[in-house]
DNA sequence: ATTCTCCATGTGATATTATAACATTGCAAG
DNA sequence: CTTGCAATGTTATAATATCACATGGAGAAT
């Protein structure tokens, strides 16, 4: 994928909620707390799933489905597109991972277990991707909506822009 | 298109933004509109790129690309990919179309010319596609943006539920 | 313990969406 | 005129996503 081998933000400087931040920490967290979710509701986290969530927690950016192929592939796990198409529609199915409509890409959640509706901050230079919360449907929209008597069952809220750190080596 | 011949609601009480409306005189208004905009700002509003607005408007849904690009060599257009896209490039560019990409698919905008950040309601039955306008930069969304340091330039909203008239046909 | 069933995985093939690269045309500024 | 530029057209190909079918393994039923 083109966008797995651009500049890319230099490696330690790379954002995350566009903040530093113990990343080795924030992975195996969510991960354990991606297992303990998964044995609660009888799901199964089984090793590619588990392997594309890792990937996904990596990174605090989009990775698109055929970049996660190839880090599935190098890792030993079938190579066809099913393979992680599988995968990330599990995660994603139980909110571990979100896709990027803008960039027809993936991401891990940095809070899984709560059900939320998440918006996404998308940096157009370095595809960083910071998660925070939303609720369209209470605000404007939700009136809108109701008046004319559409039924809301899902939000897509991504704003594009440029992250701190972008912005930052622009100017320097 | 798989999209383009699906059950597709019933001719004639197809959704607008929803609502019955004299759908004819929608499209002429909003063609008008656009050629005085374009003569007004130098643009060139060619025939592929009328003619693609024109497909558009006819229906409040989202075409996809090929279906668009379907409708152009019927009317004897070129029939390659860069045809379509090229002028839904110049259209969205412009503000006369929008992508909705949770579906990547195209509709026309319904208030052309007036800049604006769109939100859109899409019947995930029937396609059925219709606008509203949103800020979320200028909310909870913007609020945690500026605190991150993120600038946003662009945001994406989009909203996937039932129409009306699906939701008719479903308890009827 | 064996069999059955279901779900997950693996693979090949193919569909859908989108862009690159280059030739041609037609209009308009000089 | 002719030069330049933007729009169109075409071929080819890239990137994203799904279908269909075979295989395998874990737990339930017997």
């Amino acid at each position: 994928m083109a966008r797995d081998s651009q500049p890319a933000p230099a490696e330690g400087l790379a954002p995350l909620g566009f903040q530093k931040h113990d990343h080795d920490a924030c992975v195996d967290q969510v991960l354990a707390a991606a297992e303990a979710h998964c044995a609660k509701e009888r799901l199964r986290l089984t090793p590619v799933r588990r392997k594309v969530l890792e990937l996904l927690l990596q990174e605090h950016r989009a990775l698109g489905a055929y970049a996660i192929l190839d880090r599935l592939r190098e890792a030993g796990f079938g190579s066809q597109p099913p393979v992680a198409y599988r995968a990330l529609d599990f995660l994603a199915e139980h909110g571990f991972v979100h896709k990027i409509e803008r960039l027809n890409a993936f991401v891990a959640c940095v809070h899984p277990g709560e059900t939320h509706s998440p918006a996404f901050m998308i940096c157009r230079l370095c595809d960083a991707v910071a998660e925070t919360h939303s609720a369209p449907a209470k605000g404007a929209l939700g009136t809108v909506a109701r008046a004319a008597g559409f039924q809301i069952e899902r939000t897509v809220v991504e704003a594009e822009g440029v992250c701190p750190a972008c912005a930052d080596q622009a100017t320097s």
